[in-house]
DNA sequence: AAAAAACGAGCAAATGTTCGTTTTATTTGA
DNA sequence: TCAAATAAAACGAACATTTGCTCGTTTTTT
């Protein structure tokens, strides 16, 4: 495993360019939305607003007073970028999947070693993650303001990270290659500490740790918690 | 360690007792509750019903008419038991704190083994978490809705816990009784997997894990990650 | 009969959203 | 090349609801 972060971004970069591109090319003919230039900046600046009021006080707390004031668009010109409260988070969540989709659509195939794998899957978690973190943090803060479906959505993905986890585990324990007496725990466990690097990055940024380096703990803790031989 | 959930909960009752009782202690006066028996009653059902529907759409999304049709109780009957909306997440914050305090007073000694330590505090904060654990929900979920002033406080009580983590792993490095890389890193791994408990406990209620297990895996994990000896 | 608790219609303030108007950007035509 | 004309975007006061909360009254308890 020597994926760094910075080849990661430029893999990013590649399959999935830009976030405000992105929510353009997904919304912009329901908006009725003409130049690119303009709109891409506007959902920049909206998008970003929303992550820093929601992070304070939470979306449902956030007026559209609040988010024109700190974006310094109208009301009715914020309107023009969504067609109620409500879609902000249903067009964070959406472009946040589709993001993550494009991003990992390249990894489908399967590596002959299982722990090599659960290595590769790991870091490229904790990468996209750290890429989209306020995307991320959004998104398990407020799935409660999202639809039923939408939240079913979140839940099944994250029961496929955990399952994926998982069959690595025992897939490395089934050739001998590791010693995992508790592997359903120790996927919970690994699982949580993806989340933990973008639901507490301030206490990352605090101590001076990267992503590199939090990928490089993680792994020293997947090598001591299955017993890798 | 061989505390369990159960003797634990001898332990919690006669050291905190109810937490319907708790609350009407602490704040009877202020409210001028005479009867403590329709208040406790009153009190268990109002939180409950705080509980369920903020966990279903968050404590800003709750409308006191939510509140009053939740708990059948009108909206002027509301207003006996609080003095206004942000005063009952106060109020949930205020007796939580109280009752782990009462709670983890008696183990204020320091023993002579730093392991013995460290696996009795993550044990009695999983099985305190437990027996609160939808205070302990409602404090994460919600903590934006308190004043800053009682954030700080979440904040330190959990800076608190890692740090005491953190000290008995170190301890035992330097006893020789493990041999622990990663330390700090460790600390606040395993200071996650605590808020696991509480935070995604259907899970577990799922997959039939109770707090004891919960604890023995736990503990074998903190065996793996700091090596023991 | 006096005190405590519960009631619920009603008030003022706040909030999401709209829409007629103004401003800015783009296209057209001479 | 540069106005005039058209389209797109931004504006923000105004509207209908919703929401937190009160208080005069009624019911229940002591």
């Amino acid at each position: 495993m020597n994926l760094t972060y910075e080849t990661f971004l430029q893999e990013f970069e590649q399959w999935v360019g830009d976030e405000w591109q992105c929510l353009f090319d997904m919304y912009h003919q329901k908006l009725n939305l003409k130049n690119r230039n303009i709109a891409t900046k506007k959902f920049k600046t909206i998008i970003e607003g929303v992550f820093k009021l929601s992070h304070q006080k939470g979306f449902q707390a956030m007026t559209m007073r609040d988010l024109s004031q700190e974006t310094e668009i109208s009301m009715g010109g914020l309107y023009n970028y969504f067609s109620n409260k409500d879609q902000i988070a249903e067009m964070i969540h959406a472009g946040m999947v589709h993001m993550a989709e494009a991003c990992l659509k390249i990894k489908e195939y399967r590596h002959k070693d299982p722990v090599f794998e659960l290595n590769e899957l790991l870091a490229r978690h904790i990468f996209l993650s750290e890429r989209l973190k306020k995307w991320f943090y959004f998104v398990f803060m407020e799935c409660r303001s999202l639809e039923r479906e939408l939240i079913a959505d979140i839940i099944a993905s994250e029961q496929f990270m955990e399952t994926a986890i998982l069959e690595r585990i025992l897939d490395a324990n089934a050739q001998n290659l590791s010693q995992c007496h508790n592997p359903d725990f120790v996927a919970a466990m690994l699982k949580v500490m993806l989340q933990e690097w973008y639901l507490k990055s301030w206490k990352y940024i605090e101590k001076d740790i990267n992503a590199d380096q939090y990928v490089a703990n993680l792994l020293l803790s997947v090598y001591h918690l299955t017993q890798v031989k």
